[in-house]
DNA sequence: CCCTGATTCGC
DNA sequence: GCGAATCAGG
């Protein structure tokens, strides 16, 4: 299996909203470890997901690894067709603007901190408002829906929609290799 | 022990 | 670029 634009978006969404590399790796199926959860994260420059400012703690240096008699498991993996998950990516791309185009009521801004220029930024995240990330994580007009979220979800009730939409169609297509 | 992310480096 | 092995730590 192979990083696919669609599986780095689910990465990348599933990282901004706070998921463990784990989890994240379970989430993606198909053999994915929490390693390469975490390679990809560090190589797609997202590691800091809020903004604690990093200590940059130097480990001490590290042993050098052992010669590798065994086969490691990275060779080949049973290639898998992308059912249709190409039909997603209109979705993801429609979101790429500063404001999501289509919300069911224009409810109003509840924030505790008020965004100066207009965008939720990651700074102005609370329980209070939506957590759906706009945009490119790298980019300066990244940002957060920051609608009122539905009780209990770190979305508003259309980002929860588009949150949890795939996950029921993925209840009858249960993929395991094996 | 369970888990977390961070880093190195053979592939 | 990828990710197992290994690290430091909660």
């Amino acid at each position: 299996m192979s990083w696919t634009d669609e599986r780095v978006e689910l990465l990348k969404r599933l990282w901004t909203e706070g998921l463990s590399a784990s989890q994240i790796a379970g989430r993606l199926g198909n053999g994915v470890t929490r390693n390469a959860v975490i390679g990809k994260v560090h190589r797609l420059n997202l590691s800091g997901r809020v903004q604690q400012q990093r200590v940059a703690a130097p480990r001490a240096p590290r042993k050098q690894r052992e010669p590798s008699l065994a086969p490691r498991a990275g060779g080949s993996m049973p290639s898998m067709p992308t059912a249709g998950s190409s039909a997603l990516k209109p979705m993801m791309r429609a979101e790429t603007h500063i404001r999501p185009a289509a919300i069911p009521e224009p409810q109003p801004l509840r924030l505790v901190d008020l965004p100066k220029d207009g965008r939720v930024t990651i700074l102005h995240l609370s329980d209070k408002t939506c957590k759906w990330p706009i945009g490119d994580p790298g980019s300066e007009e990244f940002c957060f829906c920051g609608h009122g979220p539905r009780e209990g979800s770190p979305y508003c009730e259309y980002h929860a929609r588009l949150a949890y939409q795939p996950l029921q169609d993925r209840r009858n297509r249960k993929v395991n290799f094996g």
